[in-house]
DNA sequence: GTGACGCTGTAGCGTTGCTGCATGGATCCG
DNA sequence: CGGATCCATGCAGCAACGCTACAGCGTCAC
């Protein structure tokens, strides 16, 4: 019972299947195979179970994945206490953030770790369904990611580690000649029959026009889904539509009119998400303090 | 970084030698070193460092020891979160005590146990100084062990579990025809220049002598040092000396008289010591929880 | 000073765990 | 309804890791 092998089942029941988990794990998924089959003889109690195609975790299985983290974090912060006793910290992160988090966040991040000697960033941009977000921490050590307002937390359980970062309001995003440009707010009914330009069902935020439309009374007409905020904002600027911006990453342009909305809460959350082993690290921690500050400096701009 | 190499770092501490270690892991000495080596060129620091002809754990070692034991527990809690999936725990637990202690318990603890389905147990008595039986705990899953009553805890720290048994009086023995057999208990002054057997120096209540004769205001005079309490008892029972006895283990018997001590606080505190990793095991719980029961019988018998 | 003890390096060997490929179900689509 | 696809799994082969055996060297005791 070692603990790559409790590595290798826990990111089995993550990411769902042998597969997945080779990927992540960067191995055949021959070898994935064999490390469960061979855990599954020595605790004599069947761990996975076929379902379809694919397999999924036994009840055992999730059993043992969640005693697999506490081995996980038990390790790391043995190498932490030695990494006490080094002068410097040193190592490498691995960041990835959604599109407009990583455009509001990482320049100034890999700006401030640049001051830090010994650690280096590396970051990536992943755009992912709302339910995804969680998997990645496989892959990186700190995902941002972002939900809406009022929805419920990450489902990563004991797992992972959630960094409230910041609330970021959610505007109505109109072309610079458009009537609604030269209110200061909007409400909830001044929102009726608008075309709206939406995000992919599934993907972040994606519920909070949902909400606001149920306020105002009737089903908001969406005629785009979009995930890329840009081409979004270039739509709205040449009049196809309307929608929803996030105010401190699009706030400073000058293609589109901002109005913020009143009667009505929307607004995103942007967190960041990190696997309680991953947490262990000194550098991680290091970054992670960095991400906090980042986000108290925004918020209070 | 691997849960075999850091066990054997912290075998190494606890033993105080790559020997010592080697011995108690059933391995040679050079692939103890070999571990100790490849774990400090891992970590960059040293764990280790020469004194004399043997080694010791620097502060940095210590550390990574005692972050070790969180290792071992996880992964035992791991073990023990897949046997609550099978229907009987299974398994041979190891039990050591010393030789008294070993006759008042192990016979009703092994009957205890017989009823219990897929325990096996395997026990030993090991007759050691006082300091020596917490370094027990690396062999064994449990070390019953015995301590003077005022005398300090066990020096295991983090590492080990302490489980309070029983405190035993210890009762001045003197033979059947001995004027003090007479009396219905005996006082400090009552003790001046009687010939005394002792326990060897350095072993468990080797002191609790010593006290009683701080109240009776004179150093007692040691004639004899013999551990084992069945030579003791027929030596004084051939009227050779006196000498301190526990009262449970041998107030039964017809060949020596056992007169309580009063005036003076006398008695033994036995403990079951166990690795917190070892506890972990479901099948060492079930040991404890009878032999804690059987304390229990006969403290209240 | 000499013997014993204890830690450490090196050579050699066995075992473990991986890759690559082939097989057998289960699903999706034409 | 049948072929294509995807996924998990078994087997052969190979590389790497970790152990034992043995020699060397420093330290302590007599």
């Amino acid at each position: 019972m070692d603990p790559r092998t409790l590595e290798t089942l826990r990111t089995v029941g993550s990411q769902g299947g042998v597969t997945a988990a080779a990927a992540v794990l960067h191995l055949t998924p021959s070898a994935v195979s064999q490390q469960v089959a061979l855990l599954q003889r020595e605790v004599g109690v069947p761990l996975t179970e076929r379902v379809g195609r694919g397999l999924r975790l036994t009840p055992a299985g999730e059993a043992l994945a969640e005693a697999a983290v506490d081995v996980a974090v038990a390790l790391e912060r043995a190498r932490a206490a030695c990494d006490e006793f080094l002068e410097r910290p040193q190592g490498v992160v691995r960041v990835s953030a959604f599109q407009s988090g990583a455009q509001l966040l990482l320049p100034a991040l890999l700006t401030r770790v640049a001051g830090i000697e010994g650690i280096t960033l590396e970051c990536t941009d992943e755009d992912v369904a709302q339910d995804d977000f969680v998997a990645l921490t496989d892959r990186m050590d700190v995902v941002v990611a972002h939900r809406p307002d009022d929805g419920l937390g990450w489902s990563g359980g004991r797992a992972v580690q959630v960094v409230p970062l910041l609330r970021e309001p959610l505007d109505l995003a109109v072309p610079l000649d458009h009537p609604l440009a030269q209110h200061a707010e909007v409400r909830p009914d001044d929102l009726r029959d608008l075309p709206w330009i939406a995000v992919r069902e599934g993907f972040p935020v994606a519920t909070v026009l949902g909400a606001v439309g149920a306020r105002s009374g009737e089903t908001p007409r969406i005629v785009h889904r979009v995930n890329d905020f840009h081409v979004v904002e270039a739509l709205v600027e040449a009049g196809h539509g309307v929608s929803l911006l996030p105010r401190y990453t699009f706030g400073g342009g000058a293609r589109v009119r901002l109005v913020p909305l009143a009667g009505v809460r929307a607004g995103r959350r942007i967190d960041a998400l990190v696997r309680r082993d991953r947490a262990e690290r000194l550098v991680v921690r290091r970054v992670l303090d960095e991400l906090r500050a980042l986000a108290v400096d925004i918020d209070t701009a």
